[in-house]
RNA sequence: GCGCCCGUAGCUCAGCUGGAUAGAGCACCAGAUUCCUAAUCUGGGGGUCACAGGUUCGAGUCCUGUCGGGCGCACCA
């Protein structure tokens, strides 16, 4: 149960019991109605700004309205008090048993706590990290990649049917520099000396197994030909290679995409000309001379007509070209028809995750999207800012000459897996991220990753010690369910159930914004928490988990910090961490 | 010139979409370990929420303007 849904409900049904009395007006809008805890403990557990909220709707003085609210909810048997406060809050204190059956809550669901139907099974698409396919992976993918990811599976948790998808750029130039550059390494492998890697061709070593292999299966079948008898088979090939490659980089963040959607295929098989059919249909491509941008004319900017996308009709701030000056068309009408697909396929929500070197691509999209869906559709562009990356405080230097940039596999070869994912979870992602190789691996609670998983870690410790002390006693999370919570009294145990019952409500909030990294600053809090009360035990022996001689204390404890690992688990799931059992 | 993002403690950043006296961590100072992992914890000082107006019961949060920083600005992807 989420306790501030049900007090919501409750106030809600109060009201409904003050109208009936003529006390409040019928029928009022409940939408900001509010029901949280507030920031300060003193004001007690919960709070409704209910009074405030509905001042204007019921023509009264809030404090009119809280008043007879007020001794309403004193009234209800899980509420111990009930005040009114500053212009109008009313204040709840909710009796402690209904708190110790919250605990009973998380035991009974383990780390599916915190799961809900707020979504209801709405399909939703997001697609992330699509990086072009020329290369392995680097540094400038990793943080889309981990905020795309934990984004899914927070979509998931909250109750979306959630589709992750990655598009693969695999029609433009750089497939055919690709291709060449494969060419060679490919003629290379037949033991050409092609020399130094020619300027604007991809010079990494990573192409060099891709051309050794054609060689083995192809031999010598491609050499001597004219360019345009090789260049398709070499992309397909070279395309094919870096896939496997990005998925393998991929799997070792522990990210498994279930749509790999070619934009080549969009070209080849028809997509294209069907979305910009459908555009037309509506009115809304026509040929046209586009304005010079104002400011920062281009030196080779010349007008000519061009075929545009009424974009400026759904708030663009101009209409966009889909043909090149060449007669191909541009990356935006393959990108209209990528989303056109996810519309066709059902998705009403798509979420996108893009560099922030793209945001100015956004607006034209979400027109797309508009028009293509009629505005059923909604896209939600989700921007990624720049990893710096330090050593101890020092800016790792990377020129953009290949083979000179941190790769992901690096990066997650020197700091594992975990450390990553969370590391990129520690600031909103549109604010830029400093990662810190010396902090990441540090063992102490600098390292955010390190200070969770240690929590984690002591109450397994704790958990598999008690058999020493206390053989005979159950403490698999059944049995702690039906343990007496009653001898759960200390403030700091109280507050350790507190905090956990506002996880459900702090996975949705999470959710709704497209914000996982709120998930790590709770877990933070939530470790944080558990470590005082840990400490709290050395002061105050009367306070440890396991008491020898009181049985009953120790298995309620047990059921405290057992809780304590579910939702430690049940957040870093949603990061994509291991919840370590011992450190 | 235009558009988007940002400006919160000395530093790095949160701030539950408008709530009560603005919070953490780092750094600094003072403490806690015969004891379940001190790899941790407790306490302390530190603020014109860039600035100026506006909206209302109430603004770090919304609107307008100014200043400062980042990104982008036919046909590349």
């Amino acid at each position: 149960m989420n306790p501030y849904a049900y007090i919501r409900e409750q106030v809600v049904a109060m009201i409904d019991v003050l109208a009936d009395d003529g006390i409040l007006p019928a029928g009022m809008d409940f939408a900001n109605l509010a029901v949280e805890a507030p920031r300060d403990p003193s004001h007690g557990d919960v709070a409704t700004n209910a009074a405030l909220v509905l001042t204007k709707q019921a023509k009264m003085k809030p404090r009119d309205i809280a008043a007879p609210l007020a001794g309403r909810l004193a009234g209800l048997e899980v509420v111990e008090a009930a005040e009114i406060a500053g212009p109008g809050f009313i204040n709840l204190r909710l009796a402690d048993d209904f708190w110790r059956e919250r605990l009973k809550d998380v035991l009974g669901t383990g780390t599916a706590y915190g799961d809900s139907q707020l979504a209801a099974g709405e399909k939703i698409n997001v697609e992330y990290v699509s990086a072009n396919p020329t290369g392995p992976l680097h540094i400038g993918h990793v943080r889309g990649a981990v905020y795309g990811d934990a984004l899914a599976t927070l979509l998931a948790k909250v109750g979306y049917d959630v589709c992750k998808e990655y598009y693969i750029n695999d029609a433009g130039a750089q497939v055919d520099v690709l291709a060449r550059s494969v060419h060679l390494r490919y003629r290379e492998a037949l033991r050409e000396d092609v020399g130094e890697i020619p300027e604007g061709m991809y010079p990494g070593d990573y192409l060099i197994p891709v051309g050794q292999d054609i060689a083995k299966r192809d031999g010598d079948k491609w050499l001597g030909l004219a360019e345009a008898e090789w260049l398709g088979e070499f992309r397909r090939l070279s395309v094919d290679a870096m896939m496997d490659l990005v998925r393998a980089d991929l799997a070792s963040l522990g990210i498994e995409q279930e749509v790999f959607f070619s934009e080549q295929s969009l070209h080849l098989e028809g997509g294209i000309d069907s979305a910009l059919a459908a555009l037309r249909d509506k009115g809304l491509i026509y040929t046209g001379v586009l304005e010079p941008p104002k400011g920062k004319t281009p030196d080779d900017w010349e007008p000519r007509p061009q075929t545009l996308f009424k974009a400026s009709q759904f708030g663009d701030d101009v209409d966009r070209p889909l043909q090149k000056s060449d007669g191909a068309w541009t990356y935006f009408a393959a990108d209209i028809a990528y989303h056109h697909d996810k519309v066709e396929r059902g998705y009403k929500q798509m979420v996108d995750v893009w560099g922030a070197d793209h945001g100015g691509y956004i607006k034209r999209m979400n027109a797309a999207v508009r028009a293509l869906s009629n505005d059923q559709g909604h896209l939600d562009v989700r921007l990624c800012q720049m990893v710096r990356l330090l050593r101890g405080g020092e800016v790792v230097r990377m020129s953009k000459r290949a083979g000179n940039f941190v790769t992901l596999r690096e990066l997650v070869d020197e700091v594992g897996r975990d450390v990553v994912r969370f590391m990129m979870l520690t600031r909103k992602n549109d604010a830029p991220l400093d990662f810190d190789f010396q902090v990441a691996m540090e063992q102490s609670k600098d390292n955010p990753v390190f200070y969770v998983q240690y929590a984690h870690a002591r109450i397994h410790s704790v958990l598999r010690r008690v058999g020493d002390e206390l053989p005979d006693l159950a403490v698999d999370p059944e049995s702690l369910a039906k343990s007496d919570l009653g001898r759960l009294t200390d403030s700091a145990e109280m507050d350790l159930i507190k905090h956990m019952a506002t996880w459900p409500r702090a996975v949705e909030i999470a959710a709704q914004a497209r914000e996982p990294h709120r998930i790590a600053f709770y877990l933070n809090e939530l470790a944080s928490d558990f470590h005082a009360l840990w400490n709290k035990g050395n002061a105050e022996p009367g306070l440890r988990f396991i008491m020898p001689e009181d049985a009953g204390t120790t298995q309620a404890r047990l059921a405290l910090i057992q809780g304590v690992a579910f939702v430690l688990a049940s957040g870093l799931a949603i990061i994509g961490v291991e919840p370590v059992d011992s450190m």
